[in-house]
This record gives structure tokens, C-alpha cells and sequence, in this order.
DNA sequence: GTCTATACAGGGATAGAC
DNA sequence: GTCTATCCCTGTATAGAC
């Protein structure tokens, strides 16, 4: 949404000038990169913008030119995953299916689903405009993206088709985040049994023989 | 577990001395109360010590008497919290059934299921003993009340029986989670029908007739 | 027992020099 | 583009008044 943080410059628009500014381009990455490492070993209230600067040796004010705020920074490390696992799922199949999404969804990194999480903590917060809009976006995106699923699912006889999709767009979007929080907090939890389980729901009566309890 | 925390006194085990140290007992209880308050208009970061000490009208160093960290106090929010919704709980019903199970599991005030996020996420993070446990035993007492009523939903025959209740219970857990994150980003989201959709998802084939897409 | 005063190390944000 | 210096804030810790 043309913001500030984002459009400081474009990248390769190749104007008739010689490549412009590559050094900030390439800086900009770095800082994101290492950011994650960083919060990896040290967590959010670790992951100062001095411990960033250190580690890519610069001090914290330089990390100012890039991003104007921790926050947005933080949000920025995101904005970024987000893109390259889309990117990722459009280079294998058309339509994922149940299992490819929720694998999709978790991200392998430990340390970025703490910072995920606690954005959306800070999401939820009063007078959080800017991360809340952002939040709010991305899960109806994600909603919207589980409802093709859900549909091409439901094409090929595997969902059934008395319940309406939005909801269960909705459901099978708050199963992979309640399930995965519960995984990464008690390894007793199987995310993935839950995940068939649920599919095992949708799917029509008619479907192969359950198993027992 | 014995905390230190906790165990500052004996607040009304009456031994032969007249009631002892009642006004600790009342200011803890003071501050638990506030920072609640503080937290729904300041959030997270803005609920210091310093600003919980100034609603009161002590200064931010009284409070460390009553609690070892703010971390400490911000859990020990969260355990009172649980402890009320518990009480509250076993008031009512004997076996909640499904729908009190969820308004129950929603904290009404937004201020505290965006602590309670907060705290999750702080959770999730490498190297968080305390929290991590914390949360690790209080998922798996949720999930076993999720059970129980999975259960004697079963026995009532409004569940089907050939799926594993654990599993079950996870995922139920785990529905209410993101579920109610999904409704505070955005109010287009409804809970309660997403609720509905899994119960009737659970519910045996034989159950009344389903409404369509 | 309860609290204030005070000190310390560290944080994010910012202004201006180079 | 990056730095240094600075501001005001934070959580934590200790000393000592009452």
C-alpha cells in the first residue's frame, strides 16, 4: 500500500542510469537475513536493533534507513516469508491439497514462528493500526487460499458438500494455528494427526473405513 | 510447585495470632487487578512496572515484594484468570457441553486474550523455562477437559465414535485458539459458527439434516 | 513487612556530523 | 549511507527509612 518502508527506491527498474543503488538493495536483505538468525538465538526481546546491528556489523542507527521502526522490520521479515513461500508453493503444484498446506503453513524455523506469534499478539493489542491491518489481511488471504483448496477438494469428492466453505475455510485455518502451537509447546502433540483428522471430518460419509479410538 | 511467589504467607489460615498480614494480601490481589487495567489500554509493551506502580500509587519498586519479575506477574494474571474461569465452571454445569466450552475458553475482556497471546508467543521462544511449562501443563489440563466432554458428548451420542478422542480434543483446543485470534483481527470471522461447523462435523452421519453451502 | 530512593545496564528513537 | 552522541524509557537490584 505504497508504504514508506517498502518503496524507497525501485530495485532493478532500469532506468537509462547505470544499476543505481545496489549497496542499499543488498543491505536492506542483509539486515533481514540476519535478523532471523538473530531471533533464532535470542528471542524477541533479544533481538535488539543493536544485537542486529552487531551482527551484521553496523551500529542500530544505520538500520533506521531501511526500516523505520523495529516493528515494521519485524513485520517486514514476515512480509518476506510469506512471499517466498508463496513463490514455493506456485512452483510445485496447482492445487496443494490438505496435507501440502498445513506443511506450508509451519514454518521450519522455530524462531519464525515465535516472532509470527508474537506479531500477532501485538496485533491484537488496542491502537495497533499498523500490524493489525497487516494481520488481518494475511489470515483472509490464507482463508481464501484454504477455501480453493477446500473446493478442489470438494470437486474430486473428498469434502463434503453440506457445509459451507468459508467457515470451514475458517476452521481448517485456525486448526493449523491452534495445532501448531500446541506442538511446538508440548511435543506430545501430533499436528499432523490432528490435521487428518480433521480431514477425515470433511470428508463425505461415504469415505474409505475409519479407524478406532 | 512450591513457588516463592506464592508462598509469601498464609493469608487466613487462622493460627492463634489475630489475621496476620492482611494488607500484603490485599495488595497483591490490587495489582493483579490493575494490571489487568493498564494492560487494555496500554498493551503490552506499555504496561511497565512504572505505569502499574502510578495506577496504584506506589512506586514500581513495591511491586517486586509481591511479584519476582514482570513476567512472573504477568502469568500469575493469567493462572488467577484461569483460576476464576474454573471456579465459574464447576458453578454451573457439570459437562459444559460444547458451546459454554468455547464462550468459557474466550476471555471477554480483548486486553486479556491479547496478554495471553503475548505470553504464548514468549513461550515459544528458545530457552523460556518457566513460561514454556506453564503453558505446556495448562494446554494439556485444557485438553483433558476438552476430552471429558468429548466424551460424555459420545456417550449422549451427539459424537461420533470412531475417531480418537485425544486427537479430537487437540483439535478442539486448538479450533478455539485460532478461531477467536481470527475474530479479533476481524470481526468478519465468526467464531461461534465455526464452532458449530466442528461440532457438526463431529456429530455421528446419522445426526438431523445439515444446511448447505 | 512494606515501601521509597536510587543506581545500573540496556532499549528504541532521533539529530546532526562526516 | 553511516556514525556518534544523546534523550528518555525500561526491568532489575540494593539500601535503608518507617
Amino acid at each position: 500500500m505504497t508504504k514508506n518502508a517498502e518503496g524507497k527506491a525501485s530495485p532493478v527498474s532500469g532506468q537509462g542510469s547505470r544499476g543505481r543503488y545496489p549497496k542499499g538493495i543488498l543491505r536492506r536483505q542483509q539486515i533481514l537475513d540476519r535478523t532471523v538468525e538473530v531471533f533464532a538465538d535470542l528471542g524477541f526481546e533479544g533481538t535488539s536493533l543493536r544485537a542486529i546491528g552487531e551482527a551484521i556489523g553496523v551500529s542500530h542507527a544505520a538500520l533506521r534507513r531501511y526500516f523505520e521502526t523495529r516493528e515494521e522490520l519485524f513485520l517486514e521479515v514476515l512480509r518476506e516469508k510469506d512471499r517466498q513461500a508463496l513463490a514455493a508453493a506456485h512452483d510445485s503444484g496447482t492445487a496443494p491439497g490438505f496435507a501440502a498446506m498445513s506443511a506450508n503453513y509451519v514454518l521450519k524455523t522455530p524462531g519464525l514462528m515465535a516472532l509470527r506469534h508474537s506479531m500477532v499478539a501485538r496485533a491484537l493489542e488496542p491502537g495497533r493500526g499498523r500490524s493489525r491491518e497487516f494481520f488481518r489481511d494475511r489470515y483472509r488471504s490464507i482463508r481464501q487460499e484454504a477455501r480453493l483448496v477446500l473446493q478442489s477438494a470438494r470437486e474430486q469428492g473428498t469434502v463434503r458438500s453440506d457445509i459451507p466453505l468459508d467457515t470451514a475455510a475458517s476452521l481448517l485455518v485456525a486448526a493449523m494455528d491452534g495445532l501448531s502451537t500446541q506442538t511446538l509447546l508440548d511435543p506430545e502433540v501430533d499436528m499432523s494427526a490432528g490435521m487428518a483428522l480433521l480431514e477425515q471430518l470433511l470428508a463425505p460419509a461415504t469415505a474409505e473405513a475409519p479407524r478406532e479410538t
